[in-house]
RNA sequence: GCGCCCGUAGCUCAGCGGAUCAGAGCGCCUGGCUUCGGACCAGGAGGUCGGGGGUUCGAAUCCCUCCGGGCGUACCA
């Protein structure tokens, strides 16, 4: 609807000056109109005439033009042209989905990227929640999605976790693995990574060691090596890693189709990166690096000195095997802010001999989960908020003001991913366990709630599926609301275009608050006009549904 | 030092070139249930949009600059 009329208003231009102009329509309050523009602003200076005179002629035009389907056009301000739409046209715009400029293409969603040996903390939580409902929108979009995991099996960070496992067994002794019990392993991972970072910053001879268990590490993946104590201890604690993400994905609704562990994707990019010293990489002081400063970017290492793959070569080697699997038409990778710079580097880097690649990627990034005191988290020195600690303030929160024994999964879990969603991605977010997780006002449980009261009506008048009349004469109440429901595939497609999924979470709750509106006020069964009403009800039923499948968060029928 | 990001009501945030565009939620104050589910609705108090310049018919929105905060800046990820 929206596009029909930018594409006609545009012709009417052209009729009226000879111009061409690309219109943009706006919603504007409700008391304006239902579409607004400003192109006779815009058209002042080339068509050589007052603005106001320009608009005037237009709402003539567009009057003439699309009669039916714009009942008022009416020019207000400096020459803004105001239309309201007929309510024929209003209801007809419900039937319009969100449109898939992607369709047909392949896309590879990377998120989440949690390293096994460490425990999955508040910020794996959001990035795993922010990257499905991206995911989710390139979908929409008509896409079809690759959602893939990446994380690091090999790197020094696991080689400080091997040491303090070793040191803690009493030697290389994988049979006392068995006496940690199994919902104890994360944890017991966690703690081991906070004493090998202690003992790789204040003891020069543990460095040492942990520097060769570095190399160890790498080398039971180059020999396949699964026999030796130390490879069991590693392929054990490996896949205690594995399983508890399983889990935890299980539990938040993540599905991801493939894990690329680093100890795959170093291979490659060593490959790679070691084909390409000389035109792209160079050597220098004994290690393999990218000259980023030739392109404006920092200069970075890729092979270090010791022969071995910085996270740079792992991630050159994942784009190249992400490539090699789904010749993806768009690669999308959500990480932090943190790595902005970093990943600039790497994609200059392939971009010198592969260039495609980069082309086709889009780096996504978000901020870093705050404390609500400020206190700054840090898997390395101990300090910080587990995954599992904000589900669980959630569920507490969700006992708490139901008064239920029991916290119900769906809506603990919407509060907290709407929580997270709501606000635009890129800047840090405060998670404050009080706040984040309310369920009243702008927050998942309400849009829940009201998901399920809708239902609840439809429930009660028996026929859950209703049909929108074709030419219904609308009260003003029911007229609002049409006017919200119909802005949703105009919303669901800047999201998508944008890959920005607040814009969905603030119209969700306009929408919701719009529908209370009219419930307070309109009676829907036994009024004389409850065959329209119910299926306006019927509509903004599915509609908040839909806009909650695309953020992930579950639309139950009752609560 | 250089690069990137952020600074909007007490708090958490939308708005990111347009007109009642100074907004929402929470918190605070006042009202509304013999009525389809009150996890609701109506109303009030509260901000010179970090400061200063500039561009424009028009700036929270674009540009410059300053202040404040965060992140990155060669062998971590």
């Amino acid at each position: 609807m929206k596009r029909e009329l930018e594409t006609a208003l545009a012709g009417c231009v052209k009729e009226l000056f000879n111009v061409t102009a690309t219109v943009e329509l706006t919603r504007p309050e409700e008391q304006f109109g239902d579409y607004a523009t400003n192109v006779a602003l815009q058209l002042a200076k080339e068509a050589g005439k007052p603005p106001r005179e320009i608009a005037e002629a237009l709402a003539e035009k567009a009057k003439e033009k699309l009669v039916g389907q714009v009942s008022e056009a009416s020019v207000a301000g400096p020459g803004f042209l105001n239309l309201k739409l007929s309510d024929g046209a209003l209801i007809e715009a419900l039937a319009t989905d969100p449109s898939r400029p992607l369709a047909g293409q392949t896309a590879v969603a990377e998120y989440s990227d949690p390293n096994p040996f460490k425990v999955l903390h508040a910020g794996h939580l959001y990035t795993s929640v922010v990257g499905d409902a991206i995911a989710n929108l390139l979908e929409q979009a008509g896409a079809t999605v690759h959602r893939v995991n990446f994380g690091g099996d090999v790197g020094l960070h696991v080689a400080k976790n091997m040491w303090a496992i070793i040191q803690t067994l009493g030697g290389e002794d994988p049979e006392k693995l068995d006496e940690i019990p199994k919902d104890q392993r994360a944890a017991w991972l966690s703690g081991r990574y906070v004493e090998g970072n202690r003992a790789y910053e204040e003891d020069p001879a543990a460095k040492a060691e942990i520097a060769e268990i570095n190399k160890h590490v790498y080398g039971l993946h180059d020999s396949g090596d699964r026999e030796s104590a130390f490879a069991r201890i590693y392929w054990t604690c490996r896949q205690w890693s594995y399983d508890y993400f399983d889990e935890f994905y299980a539990r938040i609704g993540s599905k991801f189709e493939k894990y690329y562990p680093e100890s795959q994707t170093a291979p490659v990019g060593l490959q790679a990166v070691r084909e390409h010293v000389g035109d792209v990489y160079q050597e220098s002081d004994g290690a393999i690096i990218f000259r980023g400063e030739d392109y404006g970017l920092h200069t970075r290492v890729f092979i270090n000195s010791g022969g071995l793959p910085t996270y740079e070569t792992k991630d050159v080697g994942l784009i190249i095997k992400k490539w090699q699997d789904y010749k993806f038409d768009l690669s999308v990778v959500i990480t932090g802010n943190d790595i902005i710079e970093y990943m600039k580097v790497v994609l200059k880097s392939i971009e010198q001999f592969q260039p495609e690649l980069p082309e086709r990627t889009r780096h996504l990034t978000h901020g870093i989960v705050k404390l609500a005191g400020g206190t700054k988290m840090s898997s390395r020195k101990g300090n910080f908020l587990g995954a599992a600690d904000v589900l669980q303030a959630a569920a507490d929160a969700n006992k708490a003001i139901t008064g239920s024994e029991q916290a119900s999964e769906e809506t603990s879990l919407g509060a907290v991913k709407y929580a997270f969603l709501k606000i635009r991605t890129g800047g840090d977010i405060i998670y404050d366990p009080e706040e984040s997780v309310s369920l009243e006002g702008n927050s998942g449980p309400y849009l829940q709630y009201a998901h399920a009261r809708a239902r609840s009506v439809l429930r009660k008048a028996g026929q859950e599926s209703r049909k929108l009349p074709e030419q219904p004469a609308l009260e003003a109440g029911e007229r609002t609301l049409v006017r919200k429901m119909g802005e949703y595939p105009e919303v669901a497609d800047r999201a998508a275009a944008e890959l920005m999924p607040h814009h969905v979470c603030t119209y969700l709750y306009e929408l919701a608050q719009t529908f209370n509106r009219f419930y307070e006020n309109n009676r829907v069964v036994g009024d004389p006009r409850e065959e329209l009403r119910l299926a306006l009800v019927s509509h903004y039923a599915d509609t908040l549904k839909a806009g909650l499948t695309l953020l992930g968060i579950a639309s139950p029928e009752k609560m």
